[in-house]
DNA sequence: GCTAAACCCTGTAATCGTTACAGGGTCAAG
DNA sequence: CTTGACCCTGTAACGATTACAGGGTTTAGC
């Protein structure tokens, strides 16, 4: 396995958006990266490990800024392991919340849609849900 | 009951803040706006009502392009309301897709938190999940 | 050796809805 | 006549991504 990727090969293997690994670069996840002398940049496996490691992280929801501290942690293997775990249940309690919230949205626009019985806009029960005052 | 408000008596009767309110005049949702001598927005309680109609539509989690759409339907009550219907039932999809997907998330997350039995982050399972090849 | 395609670079602007300014005008009560 | 609470416009920020424009480099085929 080669050792130095171009930014193209990283997106391929990670399948992550060119632009997407320079705007992590640029918001200070990756550390330092290497440049040809064109000013390409060549990336390590290690470099490709940790932008596999970024989109693993954007695929369970995580920001950007929480995943940064995952790195961090990740970087100091010394480090407490009840800090990622602090993380990550925070990220889990918000998530819960969130896919409540949107469960009772859910429920609601169902009714909503159950109640339609066809016939023109003005009495179309959709419609006049939303002009009620709540 | 009065019929006409200032922006900000509008903010306070809707729960919308006045920036909003001003966006969603720039974005083409309210009617032109009637305007005092000093160039003060005055609303009718009917513009009162069609911001109340749009702060609905958010909390349902449509988005400013729906709401919009709904509201032509509104202004049209001849049309048909198969249109609502189908406006409602295709966010409704989506929102259940979305859930689940979120769903997903946690449940996946919800496993990583479990694993995790403390010590050093070098053996934690959250950061070894995240550094794994998918 | 030349040309075209496929790369790479930087920098800027767009998306979406909302919030937060800056810099200024108006109006009421004290 | 000053203070504070309003109002105005315009611009920028948020977060993550996408999409340019305008330019340089490399690679393959001819």
């Amino acid at each position: 396995m080669r050792n130095f990727f171009r930014i193209g090969e990283v997106a391929t293997l990670t399948g992550c958006s060119v632009e997407s690994i320079r705007h992590y670069e640029k918001q200070g996840l990756l550390p330092k990266v290497q440049r040809s002398e064109q000013g390409y940049r060549f990336y390590s496996s290690q470099a490709v490990e940790r932008i596999g490691f970024i989109r693993h992280g954007r695929a369970l929801g995580l920001d950007l800024n929480t995943i940064q501290e995952l790195l961090n942690l990740s970087d100091n293997p010394d480090a407490d392991c009840a800090a990622a775990d602090a993380i990550a249940s925070r990220h889990l309690m918000a998530l819960e919340q969130r896919i409540q919230s949107l469960q009772a949205l859910a429920d609601e626009l169902r009714q909503l849609v159950q109640q339609c019985r066809g016939g023109s806009t003005a009495e179309c029960q959709i419609i006049q849900a939303l002009h009620q005052q709540q």
